[in-house]
DNA sequence: CTTGACATAGAACGCATGTTCTGGTATAAT
DNA sequence: ATTATACCAGAACATGCGTTCTATGTCAAG
């Protein structure tokens, strides 16, 4: 999706609320309205952009005929692959490409989120159990006590630990020094 | 809402999977064509059946003006309180009635389901934080193990422990016997 | 048989809405 | 200056679409 411009960025957003608390797209008018502008055939010139650029679709002649591409009230994550909680980790799946809705209650950010599929109930202490996915959140460092992916970097290999820094090693809860933290989850569990 | 009648679930069905594939609900014409209808004051007949048993809700003279309020694609949960990890367990608070949303990607049944906003960090270790939020289900039976929302009879209070029965005696780990579990959650946790 | 929900049928009305046309302004890059 | 891009204005048009009116058919309950 090409770049929005500052005014477009406002008409998608406005839609995307708009569909929210009403549960279908709005007017032209309805549009013009909410943004205080003039005519409805500057509301239209902007729709005409963002579906160019790839924002929405539309239905012409269709009143209300918006279709939101990118949306904001239901978000994707990439489904990666399988992760082992237990003492044996699995790698990636990079065959399949699934996905996973989520809405913004859930979580705010969405920026660097991803899933996996537990395998394993050797974290069932945690909440965790086989079958259950992870969203996790790619970020560089892991704080104290945090649940954290670990990709080992020789094999291509993730597990689940807990991350406690210990002088100038790190040592993983339970299980395997030697190896260096990568990937960082928040907090969120799902069935 | 009112008990629906066989050609209304199915308008009502129709509605949400046109809104789930299209993004827009349908119009009055649309309807027809989908269902085989043969004109459209028909199906303006079943939308007022459905609008007065409360079952959508529509805005008058407005193309595509119809609101799910029943929505197959996105439900809802009631927040009912507040709830706690800790050893002080803190009582419902009836006043506010807020809601949760969810997809039916996290969970399958949405019979009996309803949210606590946990406080306090005792939990940490399961995953649980402060001010998270626990979607639980409402059921008799607790497994072993299980994580429970147990509720204290004598006082209006809940607290979030670990089941385990122990002879004629239930333990809750980590606290309180002498009580009787009556709320059990299934698994989920958000942020 | 009659009554009353539930479903069906066709047609006409008229507003709501998307579209199109022809203009104008502001800013930045060339 | 000139061009390109984004943004803004007003008005006229054709039609999509919700609404309303009037009837008919069915089927179970009384």
């Amino acid at each position: 999706m090409k770049s929005l411009t500052k005014r477009q960025r406002e008409i998608h957003s406005f839609i995307a609320d708009f569909v929210n608390s009403k549960g279908y797209p709005p007017t032209h008018e309805e549009i013009r309205q909410g943004l205080k502008m003039s005519t409805k055939s500057l509301v239209n010139h902007h729709l005409k952009a963002l579906e160019t650029k790839g924002a929405i679709e539309r239905e012409p002649d269709s009143p209300r005929g918006i279709r939101l591409l990118d949306s904001l009230r239901s978000f994707k994550v990439p489904l990666l692959g399988q992760i082992a909680a237990s003492a044996e980790p699995i790698s990636f799946s990079d065959d399949e490409h699934q996905e996973i809705e989520l809405t913004p209650d859930i979580v705010q950010k969405q920026e660097g989120l991803y899933a996996l599929r537990v395998k394993g109930d050797s974290m069932i202490d945690a909440f965790i159990h086989d079958g259950d996915i992870v969203v996790m959140r790619h970020q560089a460092v892991a704080e104290v006590g945090e649940m954290v992916a670990v990709r080992l970097k020789d094999r291509n290999e993730t597990t689940l630990k807990r991350f406690y820094p210990e002088g100038e090693q790190v040592r993983l809860q339970p299980a395997n020094p030697k190896v260096q933290p990568l990937f960082v989850p928040p907090a969120n569990v799902e069935i």
